[in-house]
DNA sequence: AAGGGGCATTGATACAAATCAAAAGAACAG
DNA sequence: CTGTTCTTTTGATTTGTATCAATGCCCCTT
């Protein structure tokens, strides 16, 4: 059984103010993956201090647009949507977070999109204005997140090309192609699968088009034999179908 | 006669590696605007002397996507359009930069986007390099360089769910809205107009439509006595229209 | 095993925006 | 002024994707 499933089991505890980490910073699974790859031993070890382990079920949303932000997250373990809504209920997904990942790395005071957890999701949680005093004690900290923070303006202006520019299919391809690519990345992975734990819902969200799309489409990529859908995600039969598609 | 189209007839001295300044930081127009609002007085100074002006005339490429970014910029007059291109010519505008709009922000090697001179432009140029020292040596310069990429950010993902979720009328509504709003932080615009200096196919480009659409929508509104298309840009008739389709 | 609720899939039809095509306006050079 | 070119506008038609409407399929609960 895979990290996530078995997370995803679990109850939360964001309520608890207690500090209950089980692991050390040093040896935790995505420190390569997140900002903590700037810090050195001791200063891993103040970090940790400020740390306390926060634990959501899935569906559970972990704050909302809008809301004020007391404080910051590095996911440590399952899937987070990332969603902007208008108000007559339309959705744009604007991401997915991944184990690695960082919430907050504007430091601003306020979210400007809601969080939900898409599986039972396991987070190093930091108070934002303790956060950002370490960051300004620590300017490779600092110059770290403000690349992580300029990686995600490219990304973003990736999925603007996708989103302006690319037919339905593209969008497809594009999204399994970056899933793929990102996954590798995550200890634990299966090679050649692609995990996909958010529903079509959500991934139509993110796409730009309607559920019965990314249906169509995936299910004629499959009688197309160019992927198979397996439960919990797909897996690429035709590798270089995806790659000449995708942006 | 206006600012930019005085300095569209000027040549592009890109290449000019002598400075020739004429102005003074302190007195800058756009400096209230720009990230150099974070710095002192002795530190413009010593800000000023690793500037040079750079002029560029109307259809100028400033940098090429995948190009090193040797130096960075911050406009001081003008409209530059950012530009993402697919291999067989589709293309996205990711944003138009704007007088007071710094393109460089996220301190990496290569541009990852296209800059063309919408009109003719005059910027700041620095040497990325030297730029990026001085912001390692002033930690209060590298945390409004954060704030506003940060707030680029915050852009982006609302330019997704334009792309992704607004109608072909939204998208325009919006798109003006925005650029009413912009305009009215430059010094020396007029009240009520709003400026378009972009072609119909650079607006189209932005807003994920053809450049059929949005002469159809634009005139449309036109016709509805929504506003009123003048030369150089529009100016809103109804803006409670606008203000209740935007985003 | 049976029932129920949430997703996902599939089919039929509608429509918003794209595409194709042409005319009308601006901008510019000689 | 006059021809040339480029951009914008307008019209006719097509089309990709949305919408509307069932149906199917898990997974969960009892």
């Amino acid at each position: 059984m895979d990290n996530t499933a078995r997370l995803s089991e679990t109850h939360a505890h964001s309520s608890c103010a207690v500090r209950s980490r089980g692991d050390d910073c040093r040896f935790c699974g995505v420190r390569h993956l997140s900002i903590c790859q700037a810090l050195e031993s001791d200063e891993l070890d103040l970090l940790e201090k400020m740390a306390s382990d926060a634990h959501f079920d899935e569906r559970a949303v972990l704050f909302r647009e809008e809301d004020e932000a007391g404080v910051v997250f590095n996911i440590t373990a399952g899937v987070v949507r990332l969603v902007r809504s208008l108000p007559d209920g339309r959705r744009q997904v604007t991401g997915f977070a991944l184990p690695g990942d960082f919430l907050g790395l504007s430091l601003e005071k306020t979210w400007h999109f809601s969080a939900e957890a898409v599986t039972g999701i396991v987070a190093c949680r930091f108070r934002r204005a303790a956060f950002e005093d370490f960051s300004e004690k620590k300017p490779h900290l600092l110059k770290k997140m403000h690349a992580f923070a300029t990686h995600e303006l490219g990304l973003a202006q990736d999925h603007m090309v996708l989103l302006g520019r690319l037919t339905a299919e593209e969008k497809l391809a594009s999204f399994l192609v970056e899933m793929k690519r990102r996954w590798s990345r995550v200890a634990g992975h299966e090679a050649g699968l692609i995990r996909l734990p958010m529903g079509r819902q959500d991934i139509a969200d993110y796409l730009g088009l309607t559920i019965e799309t990314v249906s169509r489409v995936i299910n004629q990529m499959q009688r197309d034999r160019r992927l198979v859908i397996v439960p919990d995600g797909i897996r690429f039969v035709d590798q270089t179908y995806f790659d000449d598609l995708a942006l």
